[in-house]
DNA sequence: ACATAAAATGGTTGCGCAATCATTAACTAT
DNA sequence: ATAGTTAATGATTGCGCAACCATTTTATGT
């Protein structure tokens, strides 16, 4: 349905705003989109016919005569995960004063509709896009490529970024907390995983490159599934685990800080002391894990700053588009951090 | 910067792909928009040339001329907050499969920015909005009236509806838990509140309605903030109101699990037993709030259903539009259910 | 085989706006 | 006061697509 009808039922244009103003189209246009050379009289009665009428300008006959759209295309795997929030958050912090718009995609960790979202995206003409990681389809990567619009992929670091990456290394992360519970005495040091997306894949890689060079690695102390991760699903992993290991186990490092809160939760079940007995790494620090008890150790991860890194590196390439770039890196590390509390001695 | 160039910098357009394939551009158009009466080897002919060019629609053009823009706008007034991730993903997971698109605004708890981003917003001629409460201005009102377009207002009960109306009476849901705690021989009930929006004010104002009904009403033993919630929020919150009322105080009600969370955690360091001694009831049940210890009694809200349903009300209104239209009832109650665990008595 | 109906394809036009260039009005300097 | 300059305003055009109607092609029935 059209909208902002006068009661002819015709939507309002340039046109009717100029009639009523006594100027020209494009006098409103510029007061519009708020050129300065307009005279001050002539501003006032354009806006007072604007304010009348109830004018709202068309953006889709603005895009398509200015090829310039504001917008910026994200896209995330997932809406359920905190994580994103706080991306997101840093993202439209930066984009909405700007007057920029947000379109986004919820790909479901799935490549393929990935691929469909970038395509739709594309359509928009975006000035910017936003993508997790690195694992686009080869059709997808060449669409962003031939578009010529800024990328940067985030969360990550990405093998051959498509323009620009903002994230940090997960696999030096995993390497930190295995590192972390060597340190700490624990010797028989198991994984508990959920999802296993490209991104848990590679903190699960670092964590067992290091216990592997410590001679600490037994694989049957890792335990990972395909569904989405939960409170609920640490508890029950983490049955696996002890049933798996028959209790040949004395810490674990758990890919995010929902499954280690739940694995906390049944360690206490299991009369398990934390940590002496028994030591739980998490990841993401959620705000949970400083209240937990005892308090999660985990691993800090700047969500809001890879945002709003993202969207300001977006802006540079926009308004310096045309200019000789200075040649920046192309990586951007948000880096992480160790948070050990309570829950590993 | 214009997307999908080829190699002469020009834009790709149904005549390039057109051409290409030998036959005119309204055929093209017909097989991009998957229409039924192109025969079969046409069609072919056509989808090879717009995969060999790389060729994308451009989404501009196309709404401009059909003024079909299958896209909703989304108002919320958080990101921070998990509960519209719930709402959202009752939102998309019935946009996407339909081929619309959301476009997401962020009203930081504003109606002023809400106001401007309905302006935005309709300026993209969106076939549906959906708006959180009731609390817009006048302006906003009236454009959103004017505009013809479906609006589905969510959360909570609203007083007159622009539209539709679908959420549940935070009012009533306030009233719940102060007869649970009355029930559970609480007396010296109080309440802690973050944000303060207009939705927590009526949880407040039910909640205060039934306490006083049972003389059991001292507003010495409310405590509120405006800042946004968070579980330290509820910590500091806490101690406020155990210093104020002198400890005085033997429940509370939280107006969200965050705050509650925080509560349960102080009142371990204040060595308070919960729930003998000291109840506690929040409100959404969080994931967290069952795997609390104790467990956290607490008010469970539909959120998912609350998006997916308002997602489904714009579509029927969507695809009757100039029927005539069965009058069924303007609000949608999707509830709410008192979820009674081990940190009330 | 032919007429008729039905389906597939094409030509023309306008959606509402901003870019571009042309024109007019308002200043400035002498 | 007048030419010269600058600032403000206006007229025309095209962005890429789909609606609409016209035309051509193919299928159907007798």
């Amino acid at each position: 349905m059209a909208n902002n009808d006068n009661q002819s039922g015709r939507r309002l244009t340039l046109k009717d705003v100029a009639a009523k103003a006594h100027v020209s189209p494009i006098t409103v246009s510029r007061v519009v989109n708020g050129y300065e050379g307009v005279r001050a009289n002539v501003r006032d009665k354009v806006e007072a016919a604007i304010a009348e009428l109830g004018y709202i300008p068309n953006r889709s006959a603005s895009v398509l005569a200015s090829s310039k759209s504001k917008l910026i295309g994200v896209l995330i795997p997932s809406l359920s995960n905190v994580v994103f929030n706080d991306v997101l958050r840093g993202i439209y912090d930066i984009a909405t004063p700007a007057n920029y718009q947000v379109l986004l995609f919820n790909t479901h960790y799935s490549a393929a509709e990935e691929e469909r979202a970038i395509r739709t995206l594309l359509g928009q003409s975006p000035e910017g896009l936003i993508i997790t990681g690195g694992e686009q389809t080869p059709a997808a990567k060449a669409m962003l490529q031939a578009s010529g619009v800024p990328v940067v992929q985030i969360m990550g670091e990405v093998d051959n970024p498509i323009d620009i990456n903002v994230g940090f290394s997960h696999f030096d992360a995993g390497a930190a907390v295995a590192q972390l519970l060597l340190d700490r005495s624990y010797t028989r040091v198991g994984f508990i995983g959920a999802r296993m997306d490209r991104r848990t894949c590679e903190r699960l890689a670092g964590f067992e490159h290091v216990l592997s060079a410590a001679n600490s690695l037994d694989k049957t102390r890792i335990i990972t599934t395909l569904e989405p991760s939960s409170v609920a699903v640490g508890t029950s992993l983490f049955k696996e685990l002890m049933a798996k290991t028959k209790g040949d186990c004395d810490a674990v490092f758990c890919c995010n800080d929902d499954l280690a809160l739940g694995v906390l939760h049944e360690s206490k079940n299991m009369q398990l002391k934390v940590p002496e007995k028994f030591g739980i790494c998490g990841f993401n620090d959620i705000e949970m894990a400083a209240y937990a008890e005892p308090a999660l150790s985990t691993v800090r991860v700047n969500r809001y700053k890879m945002g709003n890194k993202a969207m300001k590196v977006i802006f540079e390439k926009i308004t310096s588009s045309g200019e000789t770039v200075a040649p920046t890196s192309n990586y951007i590390n948000t880096g992480f951090e160790l948070i050990a509390r309570k829950s590993t001695r």
